[in-house]
RNA sequence: GCGCCCGUAGCUCAGCGGAUAGAGCAACUGCCUUCUAAGCAGUAGGUCGCAGGUUCGAGUCCUGCCGGGCGCGCCA
């Protein structure tokens, strides 16, 4: 149940019914009622706006109108008090037995519990990392994931069919300097190269991709076809050795997010795409709308450019739709640029049944966004959506020390390098202790200390304390009497001690939770909400230690609560060991 | 120069058009014979960058300015 959602149709209804007899004006607009946890508690436990906004329209005075309105919502079950404060607002307070049945809801909804209808099965798609596939995740990708994932599950759990998305940027140029790459080390590993070619190339600029992660790489290509590419010209070796460096890559790629617990339902390639028309079906759509042409750009103001030339491109009318200017299309080489592949991308993913899409891109692309909706827009026509998150950037610290990173020096620190030091779990929570569009700062010193200040620990210390509450009851009641349907039959009707009710209003809150986290798309939230959940637990923890009553269904609760979350951070997740 | 993001307690940050703007850290004061004190409770700390506007009501929405970050033709 959402208490929330539940109380707004009552008013809702409360409002028809006085339209019905006369009371009010009829054909009031209901949709800007609003039901939120005051933020001082002292207010009650649920206010509404209800008479304020609709003050106007059934020109009454707010303060009446909500008079009669709290008269009526007295007389609902559950409803204790209900007062009329301030400019016009509705304070209501509802009774300890209504707060005590939300636990036996919890219990008897398990992992189900928060689910929501909101997204009515519409599909969504949400394409996030989508690295180019040239070497290891950095930290930075690590964040995308996160954020993309955790938006998925959100939108999942909130009723919406989510597909998970990557897309390979396998066409482009990064692509062949990887091969290029690739071939350097291949040809040290036949012997045709001295060892330190490979060092030298990289020093002078002349190979793009260097980690040692290519040697093993060029050593299983060695095994699986032999020499016979040394003395070929680069239009002979290049499409194999690209092919197999990409799928190298690919298979890293994909263990170093499987470490994060991350799977995709869909690996789309920007190379299939190509081969198979796309960017020109693409390209022939919006040329019939009449929303290509050639053209000459003017250069970008306030900007050196040294080697600028007007030249006529092949441009899409992005300024059409919101950009400030037209966008290239195609190269001086005659091939597409990324943003035409682009287009073709998005076209396909709204023709295989997403009008809605969320695309998860590093602040850096944050140029690229005005012209993907433009394009999204028109390709559309304009029955779609692209909702981009920008990631801001991760600065890696130890102990509040910057950790200094450069290709050169050797020293870039991988996303799995950080992943296997401080767990999965603490990296996905971490991900998510920020708004995806404000940097956040990674201490590996803090996220794996045990302190308030570090929020995993203080959000799986809360969770341990219920399992040890659990532990102790187990051996003294046993399996059968802990069943949740055995606990929601409980007497809960003992839970009276404010800190007992603060914890279930906070468990209650969680369908209210999901819902606004998934229409925002933010899922930060979550790892705000476990925190406030986790402070709640922990007050209500002392308070059983100084008054000896133990309210272990509480924990109980509590700890069947979390499987709800799981999604958020999968298997085992907040596990303690590192507690012990 | 243009665009996007950000500006909230000393620091790091929450904040959904609602009432007297919150949390942690740092500082100070209390709380363990009891299932985890690596925890809890309290005190103190604010011109929500500035100025207008919309609204019954603005930290939140709009406009302008100031400050910081990112981006700005054939890289992805």
């Amino acid at each position: 149940m959402n208490v929330f959602a539940w109380f707004r149709e009552r008013i809702a209804a409360e409002v028809a019914a006085m339209a019905a007899s006369g009371s009010l004006p009829t054909g009031l607009d209901t949709t800007r009622i609003g039901i939120e946890p005051p933020r001082d508690p002292a207010h009650g436990d649920l206010a509404s706006n209800a008479a304020m906004v609709l003050a106007g329209p059934a020109k009454r005075r707010p303060r009446e109108l909500a008079l009669l309105l709290a008269q009526r919502l007295l007389k609902i079950e559950g409803v204790a008090t209900a007062e009329v404060a301030g400019p016009g607002f509705i304070n209501l307070r509802l009774t300890d037995t209504f707060w005590h049945a939300r636990i036996a809801d919890i219990l008897l909804a398990g992992v189900a519990y928060g689910d929501s209808g909101l997204g009515e099965g519409r599909p969504v798609n949400v394409e996030y990392v989508s690295a180019n596939p040239t070497g290891p995740l950095h930290v930075g990708h690590g964040r995308g994931a996160i954020v993309g994932d955790a938006l998925a599950g959100l939108l999942q759990k909130a009723g919406f069919r989510v597909t998970r998305e990557y897309y390979v940027n396998d066409a482009g140029g990064q692509v062949d300097a990887l091969a290029r790459s690739l071939r350097l080390r291949w040809l040290i590993a036949a012997g045709a190269e001295p060892a330190d070619a490979f060092e030298r190339a990289r020093t002078a600029g002349e190979v793009q991709y260097g980690g040692d992660y290519l040697v093993p790489v060029a050593e299983a290509l060695l095994a699986q076809d032999g020499d016979r590419w040394i003395e070929a010209p680069e239009q002979d070796w290049l499409p194999a050795f690209r092919s197999f460096a990409v799928a190298a890559m690919l298979r890293l790629i994909r263990d170093d997010l499987e470490a994060l617990g991350i799977r995709f339902d869909v690996v789309a390639s920007e190379r299939r795409l190509v081969e198979e028309g796309g960017v020109d079906a693409a390209l022939r759509f919006l040329e019939g709308r009449g929303l290509v042409y050639e053209g000459v750009l003017e250069p970008p103001k306030g900007k050196v450019l040294d080697d600028w030339e007007p030249r006529p491109q092949t441009l899409f009318r992005a300024s059409l739709y919101g950009d400030e200017v037209d966008r290239p299309l195609r190269k001086s080489d005659g091939s597409w640029t990324y943003f035409a592949a682009d287009i073709a991308y998005h076209l396909d993913k709204f023709r295989r049944g997403f009008p809605v899409m969320i695309d998860v891109w590093g602040a850096d692309h944050g140029g690229y966004v005005k012209r993907m909706q433009a394009a999204v827009t028109a390709i559309t026509e304009d029955s779609g959506a692209l909702d981009v998150k920008l990631c801001q950037l991760v600065n890696l610290l130890d102990g509040g020390e910057p950790v200094r990173m450069s290709k050169r020096a050797g020293n870039f620190i991988s996303l799995r390098e950080v992943v296997d030091r401080v767990g999965r779990d603490v990296f996905r929570f971490i991900m998510l202790t920020r708004k995806n569009d404000a940097p956040l700062d990674f201490d590996f010193q803090k996220v794996t200390e045990q302190t308030r200040d570090n929020p995993v620990f203080y959000v799986q210390y809360a969770h341990a304390r219920c399992r040890s509450v659990l532990r102790h009851a187990l051996a003294e009641m046993g399996e059968e009497a802990l069943s949740d349907a055995v606990l929601a039959g409980a007497a809960l009707g003992r839970l009276t001690d404010p800190a007992e009710l603060d914890l279930i209003k906070q468990l209650a809150s969680w369908p209210r939770v999901v819902e606004g986290a998934a229409e925002a798309h933010e899922p930060h939230r979550i790892a705000f909400y476990l925190q406030d959940v986790a402070q709640a637990f922990h007050g209500l923890w002392t308070t059983e230690r100084r008054t000896r009553n133990c309210a272990s269904s509480i924990s109980m609760t509590c700890s069947s609560h979390r499987r709800g979350w799981r999604w958020f951070a999968p298997r085992s997740s907040l596990s303690h060991q590192a507690l012990r």
